[in-house]
DNA sequence: ACGTTTTCGTGACTAAGTCACAGACGATCG
DNA sequence: CGATCGTCTGTGACTTAGTCACGAAAACGT
């Protein structure tokens, strides 16, 4: 189906993708990997829009390739990542010929669209040790350990490196968490969820 | 071109279009009003996440309409409105056989994930008295007035009255505007400009 | 072992949001 | 007209988040 004028291609791990001011010139499908896209501001302060893993595709910057509009996001590949890209008048015929591929294309839209609707939720209204309880437990591995600074993880939620240090800190004091340099290891699973999934 | 199977529909000020769990059953386009699409958090508060106006489409349900999605926002009339309504299937003929629509319809994409992106922005990295002083220049009509209560003004900026009240006194102490009940009068609109394009 | 870079800790301060009321305005209705 | 009621606004005291300016500790290379 996407067999015709499609590309593989082979990123490796940090790799800006897109940047403001730099569109993406075409469709990309991830086929391995992941991709981050987040938003930066003048500031430094950085917040994570949400990730593009395999199967999925980087469909908002589809949107500003094909209306030629400037975008304000900046995506990296957080792993080596290959996927597939198709270029503009190849996606253009493909959407014109094919209702699987125009499901598929809306169907990741509507995927990135609750992903962005979802960010503006929490930065908007949630209290951030939740949001932080969320992100150990989504970012932690099997064994409850995840490799992060307190500033990956501010960067992440949009906020600053002082209050996640704080957080992080009074998390420890409770036993929830160890810390070390670069890394966090969850002790008490069930403290954290229970605070994560709080009103 | 969208002759066939479209249906023009008036819609009363107030109306909700749509809302979580009641997902909208086509694709809206607006010819006349306004439609204010906003997030309401459990506690009450509000953002408003962008507005859609002549010529434009409600386009975010689309995406979640194709991909049978739920969504968390909602849609409501700010002004009486007149819009096509375009059932699915009629759409999804119009993706596979017109060009220009497809343009037209990853335009408004484009343009929404700007809002949204613009928005995530505004609530995470800036400061709410330039926020402030940005809307109050933006819903000012041509005689410097405004109609709106503090509330109006905090659920816009997904913040609370009394915040937005305290920053209304202090532009008002300063001189730049003119309060009373449900109207603000802007009296320099100046200094409200030059606090509203600060870094 | 030494200096360098990165990461983390902390206090003091400002900004934003919460809570609990009190007061003030404006429409409506005897 | 004046009393009444619902909505809107003002305010103090407090908690949470972000800013600023440091300094200390851990990893790293040579």
């Amino acid at each position: 189906l996407l067999g015709e004028r499609a590309a593989i291609v082979n990123l490796p791990a940090g790799q800006t993708i897109f940047a403001p001011g730099h569109p993406a010139e075409q469709f990309l499908l991830v086929l391995d990997g992941t991709v981050r896209v987040q938003q930066s501001a003048a500031s430094g302060r950085e917040i994570v829009l949400y990730r593009v893993s395999s199967g999925e595709s980087c469909i908002l910057t589809t949107a500003c390739l094909l209306s030629e509009d400037s975008y304000y996001a900046e995506g990296l590949t957080e792993t080596p990542v290959i996927a597939v890209a198709v270029p503009r008048a190849a996606f253009d015929a493909l959407m014109a010929r094919s209702s699987q591929f125009r499901q598929f294309v809306f169907s990741n839209y509507a995927q990135r669209i609750a992903d962005l609707l979802h960010v503006v939720e929490e930065v908007a209204f949630e209290r951030i040790d939740k949001r932080l309880a969320q992100r150990l437990l989504e970012r932690a591995g099997e064994n409850g350990e995840l490799n992060a600074t307190h500033q990956d993880l501010a960067s992440e939620l949009g906020s600053v490196r002082e209050v996640i240090s704080r957080h992080l800190k009074e998390f420890q004091r409770r036993g929830w968490i160890d810390l070390s340099r670069g890394r966090i290891a969850l002790v008490e699973r069930a403290a954290i969820a229970r605070l994560a999934a709080s009103d």
